[in-house]
DNA sequence: CTAGCATTTGAACGATCGTTCATTTAATGT
DNA sequence: ACATTAAATGAACGATCGTTCAAATGCTAG
């Protein structure tokens, strides 16, 4: 994950790999059938993890639409951050996929934007949120909210919690609930 | 541009390149030094473009920070959505330059947002904008329109002129001016 | 038509790729 | 201590990589 990470599923080699893990290259073969896998596995388990996360989250289903949208972000930031190697090898990998393999990802992903299309839509039917189009918002939030890993940095300026406000607040005001 | 955007820089080899503009490998390195040349000219030019793109456009400069962030937003739309594949392809391909071309693009990335960073700064100076921290807003409002080249497609649902409305209330809400 | 220059070829270089497999080494059960 | 199973090696496979370069080809000026 770190290598692929680092320097590009294709531009990693087997026997890079091995040596990584302290082995020979040929050792590899007895836990993965092909490269391939190595990648679909780490992504596929991503996935998994990311619906299995939000699934199994401390619910409140009374909630109001703001506190989910809310909810939403908080859950985004918390679990995308600490996987800066996951996230990144699951955006920037997906043409190095197999077509069968990509379609799986694919799944998924829509599968978690779903999640934030029917919040943001059921905002606008009640008129919590005053969105033009519930699902470009969604490609909007998510796209603005995943590239915070492109510059977060632990030891930087601001504090996880502070970055997680400031977001909330970003995203709120496009959701149009500031009024 | 349109194999790398395709495969990705690693996985294209000179012999594809070749092929495609019909011609043997070997012919290449009468106009390029190596491969590592094509990617860099590819982005650096794609950053001076994006820059000159936006000195030149018409401007008017006693407009408001609302009507400059208007500007910027319709700017960067118009500028990238064309550009699918350079666009791609500076953001995929970074860690595949060596260091010093990586850091040729990152001043040229810097000075870009920038642009906009000074905007929501004057904007929030004169109370125009109510943001909490101009830097991350820059990050996020960025991310945001470059995410809509993943999904904008010219036969989708939607026309260049509906989404950047779209976008644009996006960023204005964000920017905390609907009040 | 030819001389001279520009362009392209195609073979070759050494290196590395993903993957396989006979063989060796390590671990386990009796 | 030995038989058996599991794990790992390291050499080898054919393929492909970026790059070079002598030789062949195409073009232009005289």
């Amino acid at each position: 994950m770190r290598l692929f990470a680092q320097s590009g599923y294709a531009a990693v080699s087997m026997r890079q790999i091995a040596r990584e893990v302290g082995v020979q290259a040929g050792a590899l073969y007895l836990y993965t059938p092909d490269k391939q896998s190595l990648l679909f596995d780490l992504m596929d388990q991503h996935m998994k993890d990311l619906l299995t996360a939000w699934q199994s989250r401390e619910q409140a289903n009374a909630d109001s639409v703001i506190e989910q949208l809310e909810c939403f972000v908080r859950f985004h930031i918390r679990f995308h951050l600490p996987r800066a190697d996951e996230v990144f090898i699951s955006y920037m990998e997906l043409r190095n996929l197999t077509p069968e393999n990509f379609d799986v990802i694919q799944i998924a992903r829509g599968a978690y934007e779903e999640i934030l299309h029917d919040i943001l839509k059921a905002g606008q039917t009640d008129g919590t949120f005053k969105l033009v189009d519930p699902k470009i918002a969604t490609f909007a939030i998510i796209a603005m909210l995943t590239g915070m890993n492109t510059w977060y940095r632990d030891e930087g300026r601001l504090s996880l919690e502070m970055v997680e406000e400031i977001y909330l607040d970003l995203v709120l005001s496009a959701a149009g609930t500031k009024d």
